[in-house]
DNA sequence: GGTTGTGAAACAGTTCACAGCC
DNA sequence: GGCTGTGAACTGTTTCACAACC
């Protein structure tokens, strides 16, 4: 959730989830609270990415159109909800028949905002950021990590996957350059609050944070915080208290 | 396909989110719906764990006790929220005083069940995999990695934190031998469904599902996904759609 | 003074059910 | 026949506000 996903969560993961105005300083949850545009509920955008995937999944299996009661099983959502989840952004579908996959794929893209590609800059990298710099699919979801930056002395200057890694010093000249405003956070907790400051200040507007620590960063930086600990105490949580109403 | 119901998914490191009844197996959305124990709503749940990592940082800083209202404004919530989601489950708090920290951590683990050490598989070892072998935190929420599973022979019999990577056809035979009841599926998205059907007849009851496919599995299995493009995407629009009300 | 716990009120989100369209 | 889009009804969650307590 706010990190955490997972949940996400956030929330996952963790989940989404919180918001709540302080003056100057705002904490994050486990979802992006986002500076609120005209009242679109947070879990709506959430289930957005949902449809999004799942379209994509039936494209792969050949699928040329669909229908919100087929789309809502996969997902477990009623077909009433996809409805009206869609209709808050328009009117994607066809009376009758349901809805181009292709078409509304490109749709949600658009209301995403990731129809574009997104720089995005990875701070920290220990293990968890090796991976994720490692990973492949945020690429074909039209994010791509374009700069690495850590503090250790004995990792800048490495060339991982193509890229240098930077002190973090040099961050915002390169951010700067390479227009970058999402950022991808897995330094030590005990270090998290104070890196992020500076990104925000350097101009950051996203940041996905898994440090487990809330970070308090001014209103106009939305902040996604993944837990992995905290996902699996939901786990837990569910697991244990599931002997009940069927 | 069984049936033709299918389902869904986290986070969700990130994100909390659906719930929906099918008969026989049934989709986990972003957050594990769980079997629903006496309706405590799910967001509460997920909430429980922030505060429980809040009050952590709070006994490292030295603070002995606090209140909803300090607490709340670290986590991005009204005091009186904190309150509600407390008093689902009892009276911890001390009025004209608040609540001592280590007695709400301890209770609030009790609550989610992680007072006790859970034991947690890992299945597939690629770049994520290795990661979260690595990932030191797990053990302070209560959670330990003993057993590590992939299905390629290059991998099987290798050592790696002391754990030596094991073949899935073993997989039950292991779980059951160190009564595992958790698993954490870092597999291609490809393979998830089918591991994950594997690892739910092997008797794991809840799965956190790093693969950004939405799981279908019977209705006792809990599920919580993180999907880091997922995360990322609502970023996106968070910050596309941040210049409004305020 | 301060703070909790909680019913009642306010708000938000989900589901229903049907008009309109193919 | 099938399906979408949507107002109305419903359900769930959050906030308010205050009695009880230290």
């Amino acid at each position: 959730m706010p990190g955490n996903a997972i949940a996400p969560r956030y929330h996952a993961i963790w989940m989404l989830l919180f918001m709540n105005e302080t003056p100057e300083k705002r904490p994050a949850g486990d979802v992006p609270p986002s500076g609120q545009d005209t009242s679109v509920p947070k879990a709506v955008v959430a289930r957005l990415s949902l449809y999004s995937r799942e379209l994509q999944h039936l494209l792969r299996e050949g699928q040329e159109t669909t229908n919100s009661s087929q789309l809502g099983k996969r997902l477990g959502v009623t077909d009433a909800q996809v409805r009206k989840d869609l209709a808050y952004f328009g009117q994607f579908g066809y009376p009758g028949i349901g809805y181009r996959c292709s078409e509304l794929v490109e749709q949600i893209r658009r209301i995403l905002g990731t129809s574009e590609l997104w720089s995005v800059a990875l701070v920290g990298l220990g293990n968890l950021g090796h991976a994720l710099l490692r990973y492949r699919g945020f690429g074909k979801q039209g994010f791509r990590i374009d700069a690495v930056f850590d503090i250790s002395p004995q990792l800048i200057g490495q060339q991982i996957e193509s890229l240098e890694i930077q002190p973090l010093d040099r961050f915002q000249e390169v951010v700067e350059q390479l227009g970058i405003r999402l950022a991808v956070l897995t330094v030590p907790a005990p270090a998290a609050q104070q890196v992020a400051q500076r990104l925000a200040e350097a101009g950051i507007v996203g940041i996905l944070n898994f440090a487990p620590v809330t970070l308090s960063l001014p209103d106009h930086v939305a902040v996604a915080g993944v837990d992995l600990a905290i996902e699996l105490e939901q786990l837990a949580f569910a697991v244990v208290n599931q002997g009940s109403r069927p």
